[in-house]
DNA sequence: GCTGGGGTCTGTAGCGCCTACAGGGTCAAG
DNA sequence: CTTGACCCTGTAGGCGCTACAGACCCCAGC
């Protein structure tokens, strides 16, 4: 079924296959930058080499961390470009950190609010409805 | 500077201003179904009423609790067609709320792997960052 | 009456991050 | 030689807005 998978070059579904990332996602990530074009064979099919399965890896576990691709594309940078990008890869996941935190303080906002409501709706045999009445209420939350 | 605001017809700016939406929300909002489409002056200008606000108020605030378009359609639904709805919405909260425990439980795996790295990387004056390096070892988290 | 600066209208494009499909080419096995 | 699995490209769709362009309207002031 396949052919060279040591040494020679990898196609696109072999790649993702051992990444985990969707097929089409590994061109997409192709398209804006976050994977380098890779050689292609005589034919025009993509060849993959070791380089790109732990570039793909890299942006897939960054993902993984909730970075955006634009933060994704800061931290590859890094790795590129500088000997010493410890101090800058740190600041860019502290302000991360920091986004993460937000969201999940929102979300247990909301956590807060709807499970009180759900809590009062109980078997949902009331005439009036907690949850919309909480809704169609001024500013409750 | 304004005309009639009391018992006339609001314009969308006044409706936005009154509810906190934004003013292009407000036509989204139309378009998809999830505010009824107003009556019209002579020359086209949209007159909002007093429903339209509580429905536009309840949809913002249903969306502040994070329910997407569709799940406030359907409590929407619920609120029009049917005369005991709490069951069927607070299902709709409850499934909701699972979701929201899931994002929860998600983002804090990412904050725990991020305050642990940052912390690693302190001052960012090592020569091996302990985030890249997170990023590229197999399966840390 | 005319002008100017606000409002309004429509349709459409863009954002982030993919995902999926159509319509074609290529390749190896049976 | 045909079949089936892969590959290629470009494009559309999805969420939930947000913003813009180009047109129209309305009112106050001069």
């Amino acid at each position: 079924m396949h052919h060279q998978n040591l040494t020679k070059g990898l196609q696109r579904a072999e790649l993702a296959r051992r990444t985990g990332a969707n097929l089409e996602t590994v061109r997409y990530y192709e398209k804006v930058g976050l994977l380098p074009p890779p050689p292609r064979t005589a034919s025009g099919y993509r060849s993959y080499d070791g380089a790109h399965e732990r570039r793909l890896s890299f942006v897939l576990r960054a993902r993984e961390l909730g970075f955006s691709l634009e933060e994704v594309r800061a931290l590859l940078r890094l790795v590129d470009e500088r000997d010493q990008p410890c101090a800058e890869a740190s600041r860019v996941a502290a302000t991360h950190l920091a986004d993460i935190r937000a969201k999940i303080t929102d979300l247990k906002r909301m956590e807060g609010v709807l499970k009180t409501v759900v809590a009062q709706c109980g078997d949902g045999t009331r005439s009036d409805c907690p949850l919309i009445e909480t809704l169609f209420r001024e500013k409750a939350f």
